[in-house]
DNA sequence: GCCTGTGAAGCTATTCACAGCT
DNA sequence: AGCTGTGAATAGCTTCACAGGC
């Protein structure tokens, strides 16, 4: 987390994204400003995000979207064979779902394992990859060198799980459970709480419903009282 | 997005689930601090939260768990009888344990309906709300004043249901296509990218496990250079 | 003219630190 | 002594704005 801004690493997946789709469709070179207009940021945004990748484009053309793939390639993901390896705790409705939307999304990462306390789903395939029992968690993690987690257990058990994965190796999890991890600062956690970014998105749309109200109402009022001279006219001439 | 920092908002819908797992557990007072490590946050940025809610707690005990519980839920949730409706588009598997995940959970937002463009689904009651054909979604939305959107859909159709849902009334969007939605400025969305939530998880546990290495491979030269009095000696005495 | 790369300015969010209370 | 509420300081991120290049 030194070495760029969590923020930009983000972002430049996004960039990564895009080029890949702009070579699709044959373009050899982009500006910063339509790079940016593509992943919805602004172009000074992507200049600076570029900056830690040591790639530099021309005045003339831009970035050339080949070079710039291959950078950001290079910057974010391992080489081919250092493959990167991931396991999936708690195969519910949930954890399939997630099997399914990762599996065979980047060759450099790879489900290869999961887990669960619930004994009817032991040493079936699921989503592609064996379930064990989470017992035999570490071993596995350690065995396979997994060094990526993504907990989709109930909450009681989000924690208990994390301090067994970090343990065993794991130093990046996506914890999906509504319970803050408590880890070793040396592993990264994404928090994703679902539940709360549904409160968010409700509270500000709430918000949005009744700035529109209010101001629908103070029209009325003023259509009310006759179409004043005062503040607040609409449609600029 | 002005009358309180959109992180704010996010933390309180965290101590609100600790506050009621505290009445749950008998506590009735609670102060920052321990408000705060079971949120994961610090104790400052806990009182600066609570700034917004107009509620004060005692430097003899605290927060009264009770009082600050219904601030909250003043604050943050709809008053019961102005419960806030939710549509979801794209049943696919993470559309349908979508649907399971939210169904229940706040008796102040209920998703009613679902959207999908596949026939085979459509007036099926799946994760208990209709299906309906995409087509019909304005009038829905419309019909029942849905004011908050969940997208389920593929990358591809992303932006076009936004906007359907965006014209018909939506003001909060869950996005979970890897799209950056345009939208007027009045509508929130949150972005959820898991795609790229995963490529940043592995890119830190990428750098935690190097740096453990390259920790690891200094102390083996120093070792093998026979214990010298250099700087980075472990272990304080 | 219109681009990139980047120092400097500007914002926003978090943390510090302390007055005031009990 | 140990807490809350909050102005002030700090840190982190984004945008501005412009030098330099074609």
């Amino acid at each position: 987390m030194e070495i760029a801004p969590y923020r930009t690493i983000g972002r430049l997946t996004r960039y990564w994204r895009t080029l890949r789709d702009l070579a699709a469709e044959g373009e050899s070179h982009i500006y910063s400003h339509l790079l940016a207009a593509k992943a919805q940021v602004t172009a000074a945004q992507v200049r600076r995000d570029l900056m830690v990748l040591g790639y530099t484009g021309t005045p003339a053309r831009g970035y050339e979207v080949k070079k710039l793939r291959e950078h950001i390639e290079t910057f974010l993901f391992p080489a081919p064979e250092n493959q990167q390896k991931a396991a999936l705790a708690g195969v519910g409705n949930f954890g399939r779902a997630l099997l399914k939307f990762f599996s065979g999304r980047r060759p450099t990462l790879k489900i290869v394992a999961s887990f669960e306390a619930d004994a009817d789903k032991f040493d079936r395939v699921i989503g592609g990859c064996r379930c064990y029992p989470i017992e035999k968690a570490a071993e596995v993690i350690r065995g396979q060198d997994i060094t990526v987690g993504i907990l989709a257990v109930p909450d009681r058990e989000a924690q208990e799980v994390a301090d067994i994965f970090v343990e065993a190796g794991v130093r990046g999890i996506m914890n999906f459970a509504r319970t803050p991890l408590q880890t070793p600062e040396s592993v990264y956690v994404e928090e994703i709480d679902l539940a709360m970014s549904m409160d968010r998105v409700a509270f500000f749309a709430r918000q949005a419903r009744q700035s529109e109200q209010d101001a629908q109402n103070a029209q009325n009022a003023q259509d009310a009282c006759g179409a004043g001279g005062g503040a607040g006219e609409r449609r600029a001439p």
